[in-house]
DNA sequence: GCCGATCGATTACGCATGTAATTTTTCGAT
DNA sequence: ATCGAAAAATTACATGCGTAATCGATCGGC
């Protein structure tokens, strides 16, 4: 049931913008991927064996659409990291960036902001 | 160069203690992992290759230690996630996780307090 | 209705990974 | 010096992944 990172790219473009037969997505994809189109072909077949994007007949071809929303993929990638490296909690994750010295102020204003926004419902 | 899943948990035992034979970590392991003996032996193998461990002569075994540090593997993962998933800032990160309702009142603050840190260093 | 272009489906193949059995090496004890 | 136990190294094997070539089906034009 898992995407892998190839296929991720592929949902990516199916999420920026659906459906889309197998010819958009290689127009998309290439500048971002060198692929040839038989292995864009491949990815999409295997993401539908996983039920991961389905696809309508139009025509002679098809045309994709993501099935997995992109917020639930987000939702378990996200958490399989803070569960595996982090005891599951997000305050840990952001601790540790902070002790990488990467966050900008940029960042912090907008971590303040969510934070007041989270705390005022 | 990338550790694998397997191999992570393995690491996981060397960075809570360190020094371990084979046999030590075997014992720590097992419960949290079902594996043979032998499994794990390969996953040190596959480790040394990598570089990730180095291994010192006692007697008529090894002690393992990490080489790689935990901290900076938590940095190529947790940035690697981010770059992915969130064009490489925390702050969606966050949202994300708020959007989601998967903060709890703890979490917020704890987050608040280590946001009021980073802003009088 | 047949032919060629155009898609999708099938097959391929090397490398990583998870999992482990088997073989080889090496000490320590006799 | 030899033998056996214990540890390490080698080999194994199925599955998933990245990457792609080739085979087969199908539709539109003649």
């Amino acid at each position: 049931m898992s995407i892998s990172e190839a296929e991720a790219k592929v949902m990516e473009a199916l999420w920026a913008q659906a459906p889309q037969s197998a010819e958009d997505l290689f127009t998309r994809i290439s500048g971002e991927q060198e692929w040839q189109l038989s292995t864009l072909k491949t990815l999409l077949g295997r993401l539908l064996t996983k039920g991961a994007i389905a696809a309508d007949k139009d025509g002679r071809r098809f045309l994709y659409r993501p099935v997995l929303e992109r917020s639930q993929y987000l939702a378990e990638q996200s958490q399989s990291l803070i569960d595996r490296l982090f005891s599951g909690r997000l305050a840990p994750l952001v601790a540790h960036f902070s002790a990488q010295r990467s966050l900008k102020p940029d960042d912090v204003a907008e971590l303040k902001a969510l934070i007041k926004q989270l705390e005022q419902p």
